[in-house]
DNA sequence: GCCACGTATTCCCTGAGGAGAATATGTCGG
DNA sequence: CCGACATATTCTCCTCAGGGAATACGTGGC
């Protein structure tokens, strides 16, 4: 069953969550960092899990990876995608996703930019890397 | 998240087809096993597991448990359901369940016989232990 | 060629979940 | 009380998935 290889992506909030920002359009790895807040490691394994079961795809920007809902999407997916925007638009964690969306990028990341250089230095996670 | 908990509930075909029978009204367990083919602990375990999650509710009908969705169903599940209904509609295995569900009940199973015992002997499973 | 940066992969550990066989539980009829 | 039936639970085995730390890889700048 192809519909139960998209539920199993569905599993899991950090899926979720990339998977409505990226309603929203194209995103580098970096950006998916800093909206969900979430360490590297775990963002870009879900984005490969993603990605090795079709629902999104990757291509290279430079030294960026620019991640994208895949341009045709098969029936099925497209139903849950819908279903999913829905089914969080009052959702706290997912409206905040949003928001720190937009005030990253208010217009949408300009191929071969990517901007992340010059937005919120990436720390790796909680650890106080920073301003210490 | 509440939402994560019904995909979880999603992946498995067994549970998809389980659910998406109940789409057409409650059914007690060995339905279930006539409609699916599929042998009785799985059945009940799926079913166990839908309970637990609140997908499902059961009731005691004599020696028969039925199953039902829920009087009141969250609108995120009411939302994946109907999309899930729209998904497998043209979907070999989950139209053939709906045809042999109609087969063996034509007017939906009054409460309090479930007609069961009239029924199809319901196998443990592939076992040939009938006709033997 | 080396370094910094962005991203992917590997390793390790832990826990969930699916399958089937066997067994237990609940209910009814005698 | 017993036996037949419908269903649930337990046990064992196995695979997969998630998390984090560390490390590898790819690209561009100097």
């Amino acid at each position: 069953m192809e519909l139960v290889r998209i539920y199993e992506c569905l599993c899991d909030v950090t899926r979720l969550r990339l998977l409505h920002v990226l309603g929203q359009g194209p995103l580098c790895v970096c950006h998916f960092q800093a909206v969900l807040d979430e360490p590297q490691v775990k963002i870009s394994k879900h984005l490969a899990y993603l990605r090795e079961r079709g629902l999104v795809e990757a291509t290279r920007e430079g030294k960026w990876m620019v991640y994208a809902l895949p341009a045709k999407v098969a029936p099925e997916l497209r139903a849950n995608l819908a279903c999913l925007q829905d089914c969080v638009r009052e959702n706290p964690v997912f409206r905040h996703d949003l928001a720190r969306l937009r005030r990253l990028a208010p217009q949408p990341p300009a191929a071969g930019s990517c901007g992340c250089g010059s937005m919120a230095r990436s720390r790796t996670r909680g650890t106080k890397t920073l301003s210490s």
